[in-house]
Parts: C-alpha cells; structure tokens; sequence
DNA sequence: CATGAATGAGGCTTCATTCAT
DNA sequence: AATGAATGAAGCCTCATTCAT
C-alpha cells in the first residue's frame, strides 16, 4: 500500500495526488487506507519513512560489505549503493528529496529527519574516509563542520548526477560512482587552501 | 506585484497558496491580480519567468566587469553574484529552484525552460574557464556534454551551499565563492582519471 | 434528483439556476449531485434527456392502445397525450422546449436530439394518419419534407394550445386535442392549394 | 449600440452574453454604455421594446399598403411582412421570441408587453379577415378569445415555419406566406366542428 | 475489517458595476 | 461625455474525511 502511495506522490504535488487514486492503486478502498494511515498526511509521511529507511539500509549495507565486487573503497561503494538506489528506485527519491522543501509546510519535520538520517550517513562515510585508517591514507582530520558540509556537497552532487543518470542512459551507475567518488575525495585537500584564502 | 507573490509562493506549495494571500499582500484584490496575470498558473509562471531574468542578469553582469572588488576571476565573480543573489533574495531561489520538479506538473515546460537558461549561463561560465585563454592557464578544452555535467554539479553545489550560507550565517558569501570556485576548478582535471579509472 | 433538476431549471435561465437550489431541494448536498450528474451541464443534459424520454413514452403508449377512452383516431389519441403531458408535467415541456434553443449554446446537441425525438414520433403520427390506412380514408400521401414541416406546426401549434391551457384551466386537454388534431387534419389537403397558388 | 447588443443577446443567454463584448461591438466602452442604458437589464429591455416596434411597425405598413405587390389579401401581405422581417433580421425574432420564457424571469414583464403587442397586431389582422368585409366574404364573426387563440396559433406556426425557411433556403418567404395564409384560413371554419364535437 | 455513499469546507474564477481621470 | 482600472459578490467544482452497513 505504501508502495502506491510512492508511486502516487512521485508522480506529482502532495495537493495533486487525491487519496482516491492511491487507495485504487493499492488495489482497496479510501476508508481502508485512512484505517491504516489515519490521513492523508500520515500517508505522505509514512512513505517518507520507510524510503529513507531503504536508502539508508541500502548503503549502509554496501558500505560494510567488503567482498562486494564494487571494490574496496567504502565512499565508492557508498556512491555506488546510492546510485543504484536511485537508478532502480526513482520514485523513492522523488518523494524523499524533490517533492516537498525541508524548510516549510507540514512536513518540514518529518522530512528534516528523513533526510538527516541520510545525510548523517553520508557524514559518517566521508569522515570515515578521512580518518587515520582510510583507504588511501589521507589522514586529515575534518572538523565535524566541515563534514556536514562536504556531506551536503555529496549528496547534492550524487542528485544532479542521478538526473543526469536518468537523462543520458548510456552512463553507468558504476562510472558516476567512480567519477563522483573522485571529486569529493578531491575536495578533501583544496579546501584547506580555499578557507586559507 | 510579482513581487508579493514571490514572497508567498515561496513559502509553500503551489496549492497551498491562495490566490487571495497574494492580491492582499500586494495590496490589491483578487480581480486585479487576475486582471493582470490571467491565472494562478499565470501568476506562477510570470514570477518563474521573472526571477530566472533576474538571476541570469545578476551573473551575467558580475561576470562581466573586470573591475569588480572580488577579483579577477569570472568564475568566481559568477559564483559570487550567485550566492550574494541567493542569499539577498532567497525567495526567488526557493520558487526557482525547490518550488516545483522540472519534469511533471503544468508547469514542468516553463520552470525547465527557466532552469535551462540559468544553466546556460553556467555552461557559458565553466566553459570559459577552460578555454585556451582561462586565467590559469589550464587550457584543458571540455566537450559539451562533461561541460553539461559539470555546469549541474557546479549548480547543485552552489544549491546545497546556499542552504548552508543560511544556516550559518557566519559564513560569508565571498568565502564560498572561493570555495566552490576551488571545487569547480579542481573538478576540471580529475574526471579524466576517473573516468579513465 | 433529476425531479428537483427539472422543476429547478423551469423556474429559469441555465444560469439562474444553482447547484445549491437543485440540491437543498433534492434534499440533498452538492457533492452529491456532483457524484451523479458530473457538472451542471450534466445535471441539464439529464433532465432534457429524461423529459424527452417521458413525453416520447407518454405519446408512443397512447397511440398504440385502441383500447383508450380517448377514441379510435390515433392522431387524437397521440395529441390528447400531449396535452395531458404538458398539463400534468408542465416543468418537463419548460425544460425541453423553452429554456433553451437547439441552435446554441453548449446543450445545443443535446436538446436538438431530445427534440429531434419527439418530433421523428409526431411525424409518425402524422404520416400513419395519411397512409393508405388512414382512420378517415384519406389516403392521400405527403413526401417526407411536407411531413416535416407539418410536424413541426403541428408541435408549434400545440405548444401554443398549452400555454393557452394554463391561462384558461376553463378548457380541458380533450377539447383542445380534438380541436388541433381537426386543425391538423385540414392542413392535410390545402396545403396542395398553398403550393399550387 | 442597440444593434451590437440585439446580436450580441441572439448569440447567446443573457448570461452568457458579457456587457463587455456589447460595449466592444458597439465600438465603445462599458461605463459608456452604462452611462446609456443603465444596467445589463436596462440594456436587453431596450433590445426587446425597440425590437417589437420594428416587428409591428413592418407588419403594420405591409398590411395597410394595398398596393403591395404581394397582393389584395391582407392577412397574406401581414404574414409576408413577418417572414420577410424574421428572414431578414433574424438576431431581432430571436432576441424577441427565443431568449427568455415570457413567464419567469426579470424581464417577464417586459417581454410579455412586447409579445403582446405582437400578438395584438395579428389579432387584429385575424380578426380583419373575418368580418363583415372580409376579402373572401368568409363572414363568420370570432369571438374575442377565439380570436386569441387562433393569433397565438398563427405565430405559433410562422415561428415554426421560421425555423424552416432557414434550414431549407430553396423555400421563399413568399411561398410560406401563402402557406400560412392557407392554413390560418381554415382554421376558421373547422374550429366550429372541433368544439362542437 | 472493508466499503459505498455522502458532505463540509474551501479554492479558482468571472462579471456587473463603479470611480477617478 | 468617455474610459482605464479596480472590486464585491457569487457560482462551480473538488477533495479529505466520515458514517452506516
């Protein structure tokens, strides 16, 4: 049910989706889903919940997979998960990040956190990255500032890409992984000279 | 007029607006404000269209005048234009570029066709930086499409900044200018390893 | 529901009339109307078709029952049922043949077939009545165009004979049926004189 | 101006007929008409009063004209006189005779004034020609409310015939005229045999 | 539990009508 | 006298939400 419900929102505005047409999609009846969803808010907020649980869980997951065949890097693997999320799930994506500002209306909350928890993700791969055992053995240590926003950096770059993506079809999740995981890596040391300046 | 329902659309969704708010915040009623705008949808697309000129005009004009205090680089006085922009007009930012997915709705066609022109500008820009007679003489030439990419990674992270711009407002604007004149140009040599990778 | 529609829309213009009034008195609420009928054009469309239905019912029984007190002339018969129609269902002829014209307007269609309907069964009527078997012999046969016409005056001249009617409850349905079918009867033969002149 | 608004009226409901558009055809400006004819209701009431005085006035000379090259017959000559009016000033018979019910409505009153004064003239020309001096001699003396009936019948069927003579353009105003006369003319006798039945 | 049916509340839009010029 | 500009008032329609079954 929630699956139609995703489907419904990615589809158009919160005020564009009439409870109606998700209740048909899930194959029930309106009284049904207010009965397990209580409103049409409750709806639109449980969908933003359980997608930001996937993505998490789906990076999460590759990130701590060292076997996997993506190769040895976790920002990669990390870049990787992501893209592959976003590439199988776009609906997912379109009502986790694009159909409602984080900063206004009724959601503005639980949208907050739903994105927080995919950002303090992010947060914690690039700051592992930079920690004294990372792969390549940068070593910098990042404030946790300058984590947030090298994070933010992150994942709006991995958005634009996942357009991008969607776009231009003869790119691979694989190689924007790989591309993106190079410049937010590049990104850890020219800071230092752009704050200096 | 405009102005008014600048103000109100970015405050929230396209439905949640009511047509009266904006006549009243412009200090008129809603017959006039439909006399001249023909429409809500109207409305939207007079304020979409006219915020996307402002913006163009902002970077075109930094970019052009060699004598601007922030220097001598266009990339960086583009970007500079940009976040003074976004920060002095936030409202325009957010009905530009978090209103409304550029892909669905009555108003994909308008809102893509501004987004594209902002684009175009930042293409201009990038593309620029590495033509033969860049500032730093890089000289590295881009094919359209790394251009493309690049333009909307450039785009997204200036995004994602300007929403950090706001929430730390010890952060300078002229500061992030830098830093993401950093990042942009440092994204100009990588892709090739990566991509290579 | 269509019962409160039609006496509704036989107290005025399309325009005059409101959803509201059509729903207070079908004791009812709008939405529920809406739920129906589907938009006041439908609610218009209903009516006119189901008046239409009605009077064509009311004509086709009582010409086809020999039984009928009324007497063995079909002509009659089918006018005197006109009559009693338009007596006993006043709102149902305002709404058919007064509120609107056929040659405009959004109902322009619609109304043009209701009426179309009624006048393919008078022209019947008229057409048995000069067949070969004609109550009264007269056996005198009109093309198909002469027929027209006088189905037409014949359902002109009754639709005056029923405004007069109700502003002379002194004459009954019978008088006046016998007199117009008399009238159409006579206009079986002169009107060979008429085009001969 | 009256002109533009008489077309304007017979294009449409009085509703849907916009003051604009009179104020438009009329090449001027609504506070103008306004300033003339005060009111939207102001506006159809002079259409209709100006109409029927045209209307009766054309009838009115045609039948006291024996030169006519119609012919001796007034009752023909007044008839002629309408279709020839009504063939030629169609937005005038439709504005009179079709845009609103004589029976309900603002205008009730005046267009029922205007009807009459109408009806009154064919009653009077009906009842001409069946007087002592009758041209064929007929007679036979009506009474008042016969003759009422039998006016409203008349324009009843040349209404009817109206309608005809636009969708069969091969048919003169001059052929149904004798038509009619026809038909009025023997409306006089038969009537005695329908009620007396 | 699941649903067909009903509705309260609210938004967009239009137009007759009037000032101020 | 004539008009550009402005608006109060009103109507159609939709949708989230709830009962009664």
């Amino acid at each position: 049910m929630i699956d139609a419900a995703v489907t419904a929102f990615s589809r158009g505005d919160y005020h564009t989706v009439r409870v109606e047409e998700i209740a048909e999609a899930a194959g029930t009846s309106k009284p049904t889903v207010y009965h397990y969803l209580g409103s049409k808010e409750g709806i639109f907020t449980a969908c933003v919940r359980r997608e930001a649980d996937r993505l998490v869980a789906a990076i999460r997951a590759a990130v701590r997979d060292p076997q996997s065949p993506i190769g040895a890097d976790p920002l990669r693997r990390g870049l990787h998960a992501f893209f592959t999320f976003v590439t199988d799930n776009r609906d997912s994506w379109t009502v986790l990040y694009r159909r409602t500002s984080s900063q206004a209306g009724p959601f503005a909350g639980e949208v907050s956190r739903a994105r927080d928890r995919v950002l303090a993700e992010v947060v914690a791969l690039v700051t592992a990255c930079t920690g004294a055992d990372a792969p390549d053995g940068a070593g910098c240590l990042l404030d946790p500032k300058d984590a947030q926003l090298l994070a933010r950096v992150a994942v709006s770059t991995a958005d634009a890409c996942a357009d991008w993506l969607l776009e231009h079809p003869e790119e691979t999740p694989d190689a924007l992984a790989g591309h993106v995981s190079e410049l937010t890596r590049s990104h850890l040391r020219p800071r230092h000279a752009a704050t200096a300046h």
